[in-house]
DNA sequence: CAGTATAGTGAACAAACGGTCACATGTCAA
DNA sequence: TTGACATGTGACCGTTTGTTCACTATACTG
């Protein structure tokens, strides 16, 4: 095979650990799902472990990457509509991308094992989504959308029921229409009670 | 030892398992840890899998009788600031219970490889706190407490902000005042926002 | 007192584990 | 062509794993 071994064995250890955990997964049945031979995985990483911590690496530069810098924010919706557009949108994808999918429920199994595993399940379950919709939520009140509050405490409660149900949706996949579902109607409720009512309240909410 | 070397085990077991999963955890260090040596767990035990059903048996019996029934609903609170004692006070024992702790550490860990681990992960970790908060939110909208709404949605919304913020104590203890401070903060946010403007408001929130 | 469960011991087992090594193959530059 | 490097192979290693078993000590029961 080519050179691009590293990298399938990456990601073919993303998808062991992410369903076995990594005391539960076996190089020799890793190394074979690509059709190699336990020993050809040493030419390539020095042991288990540094396989591990190359995983753990490649997730927390693809998380700052696509959701760490103030640069990927999403614009500052121009209705009460677009809001639930944008979190459709942004639900639509974190449910449905089988890297991010998977490198939840990795930090599911391994956040109490490992200490970087850990500081990136904080910011995977809880401040990454509040973090993002602070800002925005700001500039909405701004654009007297919202009612004037703190928008870190909005953007906590508007995030947390929705981080809640994408993780019904890793654990029960055949809940995920229902899951999306509920995700869509949450945020419609949480726009009726937050909608400023001297703006321009789009009505058909 | 005396009879209850089985329940020693499985109280071992639950604190083992929780640490470092089931794949991590191996009899010699467990018997071990309970000064004794790894063939004597075989007279209680057919093998470890058998531990393993028989904790989740007990986890899940512990969840029915502790969480399940309706007759441990606690009373309608008589005043917003109630709502909040009572938050509170459910939130002290689920974070510092430690057989609790431990069952939610190790759900997270094994909800991907157990059916019944994942069934009973998502009655810890989404429906049980909702279940119990919808007749509290529906008596206190009848008795003028709270504004007229979906009691299921409110309590929906209440409760997956504080579960995050439980589980934010599981994963960092170091953080336990700080989360139980946000866990407060919220809480009074939230019922200055669904507070019934027309019924007897408690000025002091 | 004799007899029989009950609980714990320590040696032994096969299987599976992560890891090493000498060797074969292919590629590419000198 | 030759030499060096990267990649993959298969046999082998020591350790750890879960599990079994013959045996001992204690405690209860007839």
């Amino acid at each position: 095979m080519a050179k691009d071994t590293k990298e399938r064995i990456l990601a073919l250890a993303l998808d062991k650990f992410s369903q076995k955990g990594y005391d539960g997964t076996n190089i020799r049945e890793l190394t074979a799902s690509l059709g190699l031979v336990k020993s050809a995985m040493y030419r390539h990483f020095g042991s288990k472990e540094e396989i591990w911590n190359a995983l753990l690496d490649e997730m927390i530069a693809y998380y700052g990457a696509r959701f760490g810098s103030a640069e990927h924010l999403p614009p500052v919706p121009d209705s009460l509509e677009g809001l639930v557009a944008l979190t459709m949108g942004m639900a639509d994808f974190t449910i449905h991308d089988e890297k991010v999918v998977k490198t939840r429920k990795l930090l599911s199994i391994e956040q109490f094992r490992d200490e970087r595993a850990r500081d990136l399940a904080t910011k995977h379950f809880l401040t990454g989504l509040t973090d993002m919709f602070t800002p925005l939520f700001a500039g909405m009140m701004d654009k007297g959308l919202l009612v004037r509050d703190d928008p870190a405490m909005l953007a906590f409660a508007y995030t947390a029921p929705i981080s809640a149900l994408i993780h019904l949706c890793d654990r029960e996949p055949a809940r995920m229409t229902e899951a999306i579902q509920r995700i869509e109607a949450f945020s419609r409720h949480f726009i009726r009670t937050y909608a400023c009512q001297g703006g321009n309240i789009d009505e058909t909410i």
